[in-house]
DNA sequence: ATTACAATTTAGAATTATTCTAATTAGGCC
DNA sequence: GGCCTAATTAGAATAATTCTAAATTGTAAT
């Protein structure tokens, strides 16, 4: 953990909006203004790799980065652009609802929704 | 549909292994040595739109395209780097394992997983 | 058949998120 | 302090895709 990481990963704690990268940049250079946008994509790579952060893929779009622990997927609200996570129900698996052949092993699994929601009065 | 339209579509039912643009692109000169990538881009964004075929993202890759016209998510084997179909078990929809909000209607879904295959003896 | 028109194709330039390179800096340890 | 390695930095490079503007095509009307 560098002082650049760290700072990174705060201002992804501090608001979880599922930022890409130059988001993350703009935020992160508020209180260091010397850090390079290299080095925001070296940190979000390396808390990547180190299962703290999560790179979330919307179509070809930037990606964004999340900092939710827990599994969950993500839905874009089309009129609004938000970013929602959404949990899984009580014990549910979603391979179970697949036709896997037999003996396939998942390692990485993401699942990417658009629609709209309801406003809310 | 246009000349290049209909080979851009018939190269891709030929051979139904999730090519990217450019392997389409290669296929197809093969049989009409004048098209241009451009052209290649804008019929399998056509296609796309009349939802003859499908886009497919994984992580930040070169698009795929697809053309099985069946609700399926897709599996990559890490080892051959091989796209498998897998389609849903039946009557499973996969938004009900999930807490969506009250009244969000799904408009676009995507599922990728990755993964390992046994290999095949 | 010729013309008119709109849509498509084409070649090449532009875009842009991301990665790479090479030089500098930082931090832990002797 | 000096040494060593890993991280950071600025800027260039990369590459998939999109854009631009001109040429071509196909179709329909005259
Ligand atoms: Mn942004
Ligand atoms: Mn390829
Ligand atoms: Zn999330
Ligand atoms: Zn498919």
């Amino acid at each position: 953990m560098t002082k650049q990481r760290r700072v990174v990963y705060s201002i992804l704690l501090e608001n979880r909006d599922h930022p890409t990268a130059n988001d993350v940049f703009r935020r992160v250079q508020r209180e260091m203004s010397t850090i390079s946008l290299a080095t925001v994509y070296n940190c979000l790579d390396a808390l990547s790799k180190h299962g703290l952060i999560n790179q979330v893929n919307f179509d070809r779009e930037p990606s964004r980065f999340c900092v939710n622990p827990a599994p969950h997927v993500h839905f874009r609200d089309t009129r609004t652009g938000v970013i929602h996570d959404i949990a899984f129900k009580e014990g549910c698996q979603i391979t179970d609802l697949l036709d896997l052949p037999d003996g396939a092993e998942v390692s990485e699994l993401e699942l990417t929704i658009s629609g709209d929601l309801p406003a809310n009065p």
